[in-house]
RNA sequence: GGGCCUGUAGCUCAGGUGGCUAGAGCGCGCCCCUGAUAAGGGCGAGGUCGACUGUUCAAGUCAGUCCAGGCCCA
């Protein structure tokens, strides 16, 4: 005599010990631990030591400070980049580096030095920088790993490292020995009280008082090309009527700017004479300089003028300077004609480039005119002010002068207002052996996402200027070169010059502040003329000329060139443009086969980031109010390649869908308590219709996720499984398993086919999940049944294949299956009109009556023992319809023509709260439905009760 | 001012080559359940597709202009 059981401990109820509370804050940092201790990201590496090689070359940030949100999305991008290529089957090594030299690290040391930096040695002031760099690039790395970046962290590549910095300097070298490089002039801000350039970031806008000039410089009407001057100002006495705030710029006067598309008038003054200024200003320039205009005697376009062109005469130097087109000209003030100064103006030597007009600059370091009349030569520029202006007064071309008060550059060290001051510079010359030619042919090779990148970069590459490469600095690469102190010459003897490349790599950049050039270059190195005695060149290399270097230095052999480089849209004008030039002039190809750009990281009001505006985010502190699951979630649910928005309600609303995501799993491990893989799945064959059907749907899935993953389109993936998770799963496949679940016998083969659909399921969303919920794929994984061979973390898994998940389900029967899911909703419409009218609370309680014809009729026929599972309710009866669509109330829109709901027949069983006639019919069990007799039984025979056995 | 880009429900996304009463999830409102329980389920209300003007039998989808915003220049 079997002892009755009880009813509850027949009942498999979910459990697991995976919590529901994520904790992701605390719990993460712990997950770290255990990876860095298993060694993860280099047993990932090994595992995948026979695997086809992807290429990620990583962008180097600047370690200045905290990391702010926009790294952070950098990051997590590539970090997703690389976890997806690693588990589609690549060996995929993570890099990271950090760009260490330049101006924003000397400027913190500066201040901490305050203002004592020349009371240090060039190599104490670097050994200062150097520890800077280290500090923030220790903390950063903190930061980034802490986001779930695996990587090579412990060894990243610094530019600042000895063999990184050999790596820079031979670069430039090769530059120099193919002959791009040349010593050219260009202007920068220049202090004339410390003697010295300023970087663009080292001036700082103040008030300044300026004279405010009008000139007029005359027509020249016996040039060579005379007889192109237009009839209506032929014969006249014509001027070009211009406005300076710098009247000490206008002996370096060599062009008079016009505006292509402006509209110049010629205008008769009361005295005879033609004044050209800009149509819209003539009245404001009469009135400004006291002249009556009498008639507008022409009218010309910029363009014409040019075409024409028309030269004009320097107020009192012997020049004659040419019409010349610009359109920075502007409207707003002046006279739509601007004096031009190559020498002394960013857009004047643009302008001068253009035309090939020198770039004339006749000051020395403190300012004062080194050549010139004798009323100004000597002065200095501010001295001069006056000076000029009363020159231009006594030659006749003074029109008007006053005052202007406006924002003007000042030194932000002494505070004194700086200027423009042509120097010499080292550029690289992009007309050499085609340089711009040929990068313009490789953009076009190279893959780019989104498309419109190519056309960004190559419009850039086809208008910048010659790169200036060289800094007045000491944080940083030095241009290697020397001269010969005998007769100035460049020292071309490359061996030689190579020479110092050994010694970089044994002491770093340092060498060239430590060593004399004798003891830098080999012995016995001789100039052309004889001599012996070098000396050294002190600029440095622009710091984007380093960063462009990295792949040279990072990527080791066959690893070259990178499958793929992702930055943000800034690194048009920086890394990709600096990369591929860097790369052209020494490899004579670009370095990435594929450029990926992501978009800047916004507000919740669309404003951009910044420290300034006090808008930005930390990693850090998302992280420890979030986690960092939450913050990788935020940069999966939007498109990365458009800007991104960060704001809290988005956070709450992510830790909602995590909140689901994490619960749905959850419920799937509870579930699979107890279930062994090798002892309890099902075969394909065994598999009931529902659970093959699933499978399929999950394997669509896999094939439209991997395909955007491969894509890189990680939004889509993300929305793509939350979607399949909160509709197919918990709200539809995992409601309905419920009963065969939790009621069917432990090891009835309908509850294992239910268990060996919901393990392959969960295994495959898992994997394709990892790359984004890093932390808590890994928590899944194990809670997750695993069996031999499956490894320790889920991120050495590959993703899921879409036929290991495709067991036969032909198309009719998929057919069908959508064919039902319509029905279901249908009749949920139903079952809701009748919870409304208090016929029913729970599904359980319904019986639903269904009529409908045709195709659908058999189809209802065919699976109606499908039926009450799938609605979840008690009963279901279906019958045939007269074949119209009925009018009545009860007809819904969908297959079937006509649903019923009333109340369930019998009575509630106690166990599984179907309603059932049969409930009280057995005298062991008599609160319990046939359904749950026949269980209990099966229970009894396989003595296998849900408590206690395993 | 110039080059490039973005603009679909409160939020995040779908909507090849023009043809739909413009979809999804979340959020929101109402309801149910209490054997996923600081969970689970159902129904419902939300959009003049940035604006305007064209092309077309037909435009979120094509063209032009404008507005708002972003990156980089100036």
């Amino acid at each position: 005599m079997t002892k009755l059981l009880d009813l509850k401990s027949t009942i498999n109820l979910p459990r697991t010990d995976f919590p529901m509370k994520a904790q992701l804050p605390s719990r993460e940092p712990q997950q770290l631990a255990e990876w860095d201790q298993y060694g993860l990201y280099h047993r990932i590496l090994e595992s995948r030591a026979n695997s086809p090689l992807f290429v990620f070359h990583d962008g180097p940030p600047y370690p200045t400070g905290d990391i702010h949100l926009g790294t952070g999305l950098n990051k997590i991008c590539k970090d997703m980049v690389i976890k997806s290529k690693t588990m589609a089957g690549f060996r995929v090594p993570y890099i990271p580096g950090w760009d260490c030299h330049g101006l924003p690290i000397e400027t913190k040391v500066e201040k901490d030095l305050g203002g004592k930096k020349h009371s240090v040695s060039a190599a104490e002031f670097r050994r200062l920088c150097r520890a800077f760099a280290t500090k923030y690039i220790d903390s950063n790395r903190r930061d980034f790993k802490r986001l779930g970046i695996f990587g090579q962290w412990e060894s990243p590549y610094l530019t600042m490292d000895h063999d990184h910095e050999a790596v820079i300097a031979s670069a430039f070298l090769t530059f120099y020995e193919k002959g791009y490089v040349y010593k050219g002039l260009k202007p920068v801000y220049w202090c004339l009280h410390d003697r010295t350039a300023l970087a663009e970031a080292e001036v700082e806008y103040e008030n300044h008082t300026s004279p405010s000039i009008y000139v007029r410089f005359q027509l020249a009407q016996n040039a060579a090309n005379g007889e192109k001057i237009p009839a209506a100002l032929k014969g006249r006495n014509v001027y070009g009527v211009i406005w300076t705030t710098t009247p000490w710029t206008i002996p370096a006067s060599m062009a008079l700017a016009f505006h292509p598309d402006f509209q110049y008038a010629g205008v008769e003054t009361a005295s005879g004479e033609i004044y050209l200024v800009a149509d819209q200003l003539r009245r404001s320039v009469a009135e400004a300089c006291g002249y009556t205009e009498l008639k507008v005697v022409a009218i010309f376009k910029g363009r014409e003028l040019e075409a024409t062109g028309l030269r004009f005469r320097h107020p009192f130097l012997d020049r004659l300077e040419p019409a010349v087109l610009a359109d920075y000209v502007t409207l707003d003030q002046g006279t739509g004609i601007v004096h031009t100064a190559p020498g002394h103006g960013a857009d004047d030597f643009r302008t001068g480039q253009k035309y090939g007009i020198e770039t004339y600059a006749p000051l020395d370091d403190e300012g004062r005119f080194t050549e010139g009349l004798p009323e100004y030569k000597g002065k200095t520029v501010f001295e001069a002010n006056p000076i000029i202006i009363n020159l231009l007064q006594s030659r006749g071309a003074l029109l008007a002068q006053g005052k202007l008060q406006h924002s003007y550059p000042h030194c932000w060290r002494c505070h004194n207002p700086v200027i423009f001051r042509a120097t010499e510079q080292w550029f690289i010359d992009l007309q050499h052996d085609d340089l711009r030619k040929h990068s313009l042919e490789e953009i076009h090779k190279v893959k780019w996402l989104p498309a419109w990148g190519e056309d960004r970069l190559s419009s850039m590459v086809a208008e910048r200027p010659d790169w200036c490469i060289s800094r007045q600095r000491f944080w940083g690469v030095p241009l290697v070169v020397f001269y010969c102190e005998q007769c100035g010459q460049q020292l071309k003897d490359f061996r030689a010059l190579r020479n110092v490349i050994s010694w970089f790599e044994k002491e770093g950049a340092d060498a060239w502040f430590t060593h004399s050039a004798e003891e830098l270059l080999p012995p016995r190195t001789k100039c052309s003329c004889g001599s012996s005695r070098f000396r050294k060149e002190k600029d440095i290399l622009d710091v984007w000329f380093e960063s462009g270097s990295t792949s040279l230095a990072v990527l080791k052999g066959d690893m070259w060139p990178a499958d793929v480089y992702l930055e943000g849209p800034d690194q048009y004008r920086g890394w990709f443009q600096s990369s591929l030039l860097v790369a052209m002039g020494t490899r004579g190809r670009a370095p990435y086969r594929q450029v990926i750009t992501h978009g800047w990281t916004l507000d919740a009001d669309g404003r951009p980031m910044s420290k300034s505006a006090g808008n930005g985010e930390l990693p850090r502190e998302i992280c420890e109010k979030w986690g960092a699951d939450l913050l990788r979630l935020w940069v999966t649910s939007q498109d990365y390649q458009t800007d991104m928005r960060f704001s809290e309600a988005m956070m709450v609303q992510l830790a909602e869908s995590y909140r689901k995501i994490r619960n749905t799993f959850r419920f799937a491990l509870g579930n699979l308590a107890g279930f062994d893989p090798a002892r309890d799945m099902v075969s394909d064959a065994e598999l009931l219709e529902m659970d093959a059907w699933m499978l399929h749907r999950t394997g669509e899935l896999v094939a439209q996720c991997r395909a955007w993953y491969d894509a890189f389109e990680f939004h889509r993936v993300f929305h793509a499984l939350h979607d399949f998770i909160v509709v197919d799963l918990s709200a539809f496949y995992f409601d309905v398993l419920k009963d065969r679940l939790y009621t069917f016998a432990r090891r009835n083969k309908s509850r294992r086919s239910a268990q060996t659909a919901m393990y392959h399921i969960t295994s495959a969303l898992l994997r394709l999940a990892a790359p984004i919920l890093v932390f808590t794929a890994e928590e899944i994984w194990k809670h997750f049944p695993r069996v031999s061979g499956d490894p320790e973390s889920i991120h050495m898994t590959l993703f899921p294949a879409q036929l290991e998940l495709a067991p036969q389900v032909d198309d009719r029967k998929r057919e069908n299956w959508e064919s039902l899911m319509a029905i279901r909703e249908q009749v949920l419409k139903k079952l809701e009109e009748a919870r409304n009218a208090k016929v029913i609370n729970s599904a359980l309680e319904a019986k639903v009556e269904m009529r409908a014809h045709g195709k659908t009729l058999d189809l209802l026929k065919n699976y109606s023992s499908w039926l009450p599972q799938i609605l979840i309710v008690s009963q279901v009866r279906v019958g045939a319809s007269n074949g119209t669509a009925p009018a009545s109330a009860s007809a819904a829109s969908g297959p079937v023509d006509e649903i019923e709901i009333a109340r369930a027949d019998g009575k509630k069983c106690n166990r599984c709260w179907n309603y059932s006639v049969h409930v009280g019919e057995s005298s062991d069990y008599p609160t319990v439905c046939e359904r749950c007799l026949a269980a209990i039984a099966e229970i009894e025979r396989t003595q296998d009760s849900a408590v206690g056995s395993r």
